[in-house]
Formats: C-alpha cells, sequence, structure tokens
DNA sequence: TAGAATTGTGGGTAGCTGTGGGTAATTTTC
DNA sequence: GAAAATTACCCACAGCTACCCACAATTCTA
C-alpha cells in the first residue's frame, strides 16, 4: 500500500525512557521515503517543544534559508532557533530517536510525551505545555484562527 | 452504477463492533475515485461527530496547509489543531476502517452509528447526538436554514 | 424464482510495536 | 595508561494490530 510520503498526521502518546531515548510512531516511519536513511533531523523548535524532519525535507529547508533575506528579525530568530541546535539522528532498531539533555529541557520535558504530526515535521511536546500553547494562541487570535478555518477546511 | 466521483449523500444505519471497526457503505466506496488507494482520512468534525475524507479531498487541504508560514504562532497551532486529530486509514477487505479510542469517546459513539453522506465527506455519528444537534440548530436559528435551502435547493 | 455474488459483522492469530534493560565498544577523566 | 563514564547496539517480551477467514443476510442476475 502506498499513501502520500512524508505526510505526518495524528497524536500519539509516548514515553521517554531513563536514557532520552523516544520512540517515533511506526506509521510515521513507514511514511518515509526509502531514501531517508532511518534518519531525523532534530532541533529546537520555534515554539516549547521539540521538532523532527525527514532529512529528505530538511534539505530543501535549508536551501531556502540560504535565499531568505537576513535583514529580517523573524527570519534571523527562525535560523538561529532551527539550524543552530539542528543535529542529524538515526532511530535505532525498535525505531526511537535518542535526544539530547539540551533538547529535553528546552522542552520541558518529563516521562510522557505527545507527539504530534504537522504535515511534513513531527512535534514533541510535553502534555501540559501543549494545552496552555494552543489556549494562548486561540485567545489571542481568535479572528485568524476562524478564517484561516472557514478558508482550508472543506 | 456510476454517479460522480467522491460524492456521497444518503443516510445509513451500522454497528461499531467491539474493536473499533465500522463499516462504510459500499456505494460510497464505490463512488471513491480509483487512485483513493483504500484509504480515508478520519478526524473530528466540528459537530459532535466524525469527519471521513476520501484522501484525495484531504491532500488538497494538506497543500493549503504547507503554504501556511510556520513563521507565525497563530499559523502553527491552526495547522496543528487541524491534523492533530487526523487519521490516514485504510479500510480492509471487508470495507471497515478502525476508529481510535479518542475519536469514539468525541463523538460519543456507542454500537449503534449512523452514516451520513455529506457531499464531499461522510459523517459519522450517535444517532440521539444526531438527532439533538439538529434540532438545536434549527431552533436557533430557522432562517438561515431556510436561506440556505433556498438558495441551494432546487 | 433460484442461484450467484456482494455486503455487513464477528472473531482468531501471526507478527509487529512500544518499552525496558543488558553489554560491549568507545570516549573521557585522572 | 587504567578506571570510570558514556554511548551504541542488541535482546526480551507483553500487548496490540493488521490481516485473514467464516458466515449470515441481503442484493443482483439470468
Amino acid at each position: 500500500m502506498t499513501i502520500s510520503k512524508n505526510t505526518f498526521t495524528g497524536e500519539y502518546s509516548y514515553s521517554l525512557d531513563a536514557k532520552g531515548r523516544i520512540n517515533i510512531p511506526a506509521k510515521f516511519r513507514q511514511s518515509l521515503s526509502k531514501n531517508n536513511d532511518n534518519t531525523f533531523v532534530v532541533t529546537r523548535g520555534l515554539d516549547t517543544c521539540i521538532w523532527v524532519y525527514p532529512i529528505i525535507i530538511w534539505q530543501k529547508i535549508e536551501t531556502e534559508l540560504k535565499n531568505l533575506s537576513a535583514l529580517s528579525a523573524i527570519n534571523r530568530s527562525f535560523i538561529r532557533n532551527a539550524v543552530r541546535y539542528a543535529a542529524i539522528t538515526p532511530y535505532d532498531k525498535q525505531g526511537r530517536i535518542l535526544l539530547t539533555p539540551s533538547l529535553i529541557q528546552y522542552a520541558n520535558l518529563e516521562k510522557e510525551a505527545i507527539i504530534i504530526g504537522m504535515v511534513n515535521k513531527i512535534e514533541i511536546w510535553n502534555p501540559k505545555t501543549l494545552y496552555e500553547t494552543d489556549k494562548q494562541n486561540l485567545k489571542l487570535d481568535p479572528s485568524t484562527f476562524e478564517d484561516l478555518a472557514e478558508k482550508i477546511i472543506l
């Protein structure tokens, strides 16, 4: 069965073990293209979470970043966050990646973690932080949220 | 019988089994386009029900989501909530899809379920909830309802 | 109308998935 | 250079899922 490649959807609950390893949902691994080399790129997200990219996608982002104007402050902060902390991380036979203590601290990760598919990337969250963040954003800007919903959801 | 592709109409009663599987009406499966890969995308509806899209339709939504800039926090929240509850779900040889416990809980599904064709998507309801919701909506805003009827029904 | 094909529902099971832990190899520290 | 710490790789295993088959009921067909 061939479903669309490099597309991540859904929400999963996984546990971070004592060694700092966390499982990537089997479904996500299956939706990777063959030449992805059992490897992800793991980095800080712009929110308080960890972003995980398939290498293929990451390479596209890198080339796009080169074309971004360095004059814009938001671009600079994106580059600083996303690129500076990016680590190429292969997953083991069981499908787990190893998170560095620095990343775990950045995302406030404890034992229980939520993994969310974000179409072309994956997010790893502390459940409480996730809840708070989305609540905040919605409260700050409900109209944009509704506009987007009307435009995009059929 | 050939009706236009990806078009769902009619109301059916099906039963959710102990494993969380539910049948998609054969008529609906037949009206799918060939390159639909025996796959649906299942997610939370805006009402208290489950929405089921042919994957072709969902891919359109995905493309739109990909075009949203990841630099805006509200965009990120929107993508998160649009994708988070969505599961890409192939149906088995008997034509059934598997619903996650989370979705079943969201829609208050019990054994008996109503499946409704909604033109480009399918809705799965608890019969009681469906009845109550429509009664409510009609009571709240009968004029809009009539306007729509006038505009759309031939 | 009778037989054939399809459809809806239930259940069993092999193999996979998620999680923990052990050990050898490698790096770091003194 | 030896001991300690860290890392990478391997194995184990319970629980679950995907896949298969069965079968009654319904629909189609000739």
